[in-house]
DNA sequence: CAGTGGTCTAGACCACTGA
DNA sequence: CAGTGGTCTAGACCACTGA
């Protein structure tokens, strides 16, 4: 399951909280309890700073901190001003299936149906950035819950940035596991769609052919450099991405 | 289209970059280099702040932003370490419908095909947080790109939150954007997942039944108060999702 | 011009960690 | 104990805005 969420709340510890995040606090819930309609002026920092007897750079951070989360828009030289919330944001969090299923207590299971190097095609090999008719590794693995199977994913990596990739043993690491190992800090675009089972898919799947999936595509680059391309089909009765927003 | 994204670079200026920009980039570009593997212990605040004279405040804000965007891991008492990068994760913006299509440049046409009061059913009652057997506002509605069906929203609303939501006329206006004039800063719970269309999914989208959908479920929560439950679907092949992750 | 936010500094006190 | 990060302060200079 892919979870989503943000992180808003610090850590609850004994401690007292810090003067900074009063502040921050008290603005929040004065916002949440409609205290200013979208677009109002709200405190200066001054006000701030004389309400609480805090420093300024105290309520500078109150203040900058909630116009990072969006809860507040600020110019400079006019004021700070509630919001206006056009849209409803989240953090989604796309995980490794791997370490989802097993903090579920499910057990995971992968089988592996292709694990080799292949010619790529055109329009692969632009996407991967190589030249043409160069050769990628190409895996096609299933992924099951509790021996359900929950994931077809079909993934081409480019050889230059994880050349020991078909050296793995993806019966224990997943792609994704080992992936992030070799080539970190990257950039991912990705798409969510909806779309009927292939024949392949659905015998991989074992699901009817034109059986409604859940698709994720991925393309991953490290340091500018494209890494891996990969697909991911999931039975639409088994698999949702849930998430939740909260200012 | 749902739109999503992160905003990490600052605006571009004519302006030198402020000093903790500067650190903060310099980190970010090493990082990204490859200079510190996952895990690895980084320059402290004081290195920082004797490699480029600035103030320790100015050090510290850069790596705690660097921090707040996922890319180190600081314990205090021990010191700033690359961050292991075990999930990739993207700000996702679910958007007005209607701004969307707007923004592309295409009309936006909205067919209403229900909306009127009704008595909640428990379930709905229950999630709703009003009484058994109260009552409920309820649109369904077809909104169209350029003439094509592009979602069927089945919407739910509580009276007490939106008490003229019914007079609203929502061939101009969509229940979206109503709802967030109304009931600003708000929670969201949402949930992404394929199906088929029903009968009456498909003949409102003309689509054939059993294509596969893209649904979108959303339940929004206005200053604790649940205010509304809409469930959207889409023509699977119509409509998909992007997001792109970038540190 | 007064008021606003954007940022920096030099110093401070503290909690925490690991040798 | 030295080194680390978490945080605050009192003051500063600046750019920007709108009256």
């Amino acid at each position: 399951m892919v979870s989503a969420g943000n992180s808003s709340g610090r850590l609850a510890s004994n401690r007292a909280a810090a003067p900074y995040a009063k502040v921050k606090q008290f603005v929040k819930d004065q916002l949440a309890g409609g205290r200013w309609a979208p677009g109002a002026l709200m405190p200066s920092e001054a006000e701030l700073v004389a309400q609480f007897g805090v420093s300024r750079m105290t309520a500078n951070r109150a203040l900058r901190e909630l116009q990072n989360e969006g809860l507040v828009d600020r110019v400079q030289g006019v004021g700070t001003f509630a919001a206006q919330l056009h849209s409803v944001s989240s953090t989604l969090t796309i995980r490794d299936l791997h370490s989802e299923i097993v903090e579920r207590g499910h057990r995971h299971h992968a089988q592996v149906h292709i694990a080799r190097e292949e010619r790529a095609t055109d329009a692969l090999a632009q996407r991967l950035g190589i030249s043409d008719g160069a050769t990628v590794f190409h895996t096609l693995i299933v992924h099951h819950e509790n021996d359900v199977p929950l994931q077809c994913e079909d993934r081409y990596v480019n050889p230059a940035c994880a050349p020991g990739y078909l050296d793995v043993d993806f019966s224990r690491t997943t792609p994704t596991q080992y992936l992030l190992e070799v080539a970190p800090l990257w950039e991912a675009q990705y798409s969510i769609e909806a779309s009927a089972a292939t024949a392949e898919e659905s015998r991989l799947l074992g699901i009817d052919a034109g059986e409604p999936c859940l698709v994720l595509v991925r393309r991953t680059v490290s340091r500018g450099v494209p890494v891996t391309i990969a697909r991911m089909v999931h039975p639409g009765s088994l698999y949702q991405i849930d998430g939740k927003f909260k200012p």
